[in-house]
Parts: structure tokens; C-alpha cells; sequence
DNA sequence: AAATATTTATTGTTTTTCGATAAATTTTAG
DNA sequence: CTAAAATTTATCGAAAAACAATAAATATTT
């Protein structure tokens, strides 16, 4: 059970590159990578708005809760 | 420009008191109410996550960007 | 009105972001 | 393949904010 902040596929969408929404943001690369890649544990509401804002998306378009007991039941992943 | 937590419309939904959810959820009903009224600046992942899981609903269903600029341009609202 | 539930406020602790920076790794060009 | 560029990972410290605990105020319900 965890939540995955899927912000590569609403880059790959506006076809925008890590250092460019980094600096759009107003964060830094090493940041936006531990966003990108869910080592974060938690996220500002200031953060999150700026990705929207850049990103022309919602929140629900980056973030998205996994559980694992509604998955299938056969163990697969 | 702001993230809404719009919590109120899923506890509707699923008949779920602040009080009850709060207890569910792991957190106390001071700190629930806090989300709940837009007064959080910031979330954990964990949190958003049993949010997620007692409500069954995304974080898109909680979270919402409203863009200013992108209302109509006559100011209302 | 009384009981219950919710909100607001305060204080202290702990967690985590985030900047700054550097090093390591990966990706892209030539 | 090699070199450059981009990205990721890792530290460190500082600032921000969650969150618990608690109490008081307010609102809601019965």
C-alpha cells in the first residue's frame, strides 16, 4: 500500500525535461529527482501547486494511492 | 491559486463521521479538522495514504488545484 | 438544555522538506 | 567509445510543518 507520485508520465506528456520543470518549479534538480523517483515522504501543498501550475495537470494526475489488497490475488508484482 | 482538500465530499459520501474517520485513520480529530478546512500547508504520504485506503478513493478525489487565472476573467469568485 | 461532535488554539516533539553542494550514475551526442 | 550533459544519490543543516496531546470554544444534534 503506498502512494506513487507518477510525475514522469505528465513530463513525458508535456514533453518537458527534469532540470526544466526543476527550475519552473522553483526547486532544486536533486529535489524534483526525490519526487520523481517516491523517495518522498511527504509533500508540500506549495510544491504541489507549482507542479499543477507547470504541469497544467491535477494532483490526481501525480499522485495515486496503490493498494495491495485490491490487486490481484495471485501475488503477481 | 491552491490545493483544496475537498475531504468533506468523500466523508458524504461514505457516511463517515470526522470523528470516526479520524480514529480510523490513525490521526486525532484536532489534526483531521485541520486538513479537512484547508488549513494544512503540507501532507505525509502515510497520512494521504490511510485517507485513501478507509475513504476508497484516490488522492485525486481529495486533492484539487484550483488555477485563478484559469477562471473567468471577470473576477467573480 | 444537555450531550455530542467539531473546530480552534497552544505547546512541544519529531519528521521531513528543501537548499546547497558534491559525487556517482545514467543518458545523450558526437 | 568517449565526452558532455543530465539525472540521481547522498550529506548536512536549517526552516517548515505534521502530529500528538490537551484544553477551550463553537457548532450540531437530540
Amino acid at each position: 500500500m503506498e502512494i506513487l507520485v507518477n510525475l514522469d508520465v505528465m513530463m513525458a506528456k508535456r514533453k518537458i525535461s527534469a532540470g526544466e520543470l526543476a527550475e519552473r518549479v522553483g526547486i532544486t534538480p536533486a529535489n524534483l529527482s526525490i519526487l520523481k523517483n517516491n523517495k518522498a515522504k511527504a509533500i508540500r501543498f506549495s510544491t504541489l501547486m507549482a507542479l499543477c501550475r507547470e504541469l497544467r495537470c491535477q494532483p490526481g494526475d501525480l499522485l495515486e494511492f496503490v493498494d495491495d489488497q485490491q490487486e490481484g490475488s495471485d501475488g503477481r508484482t
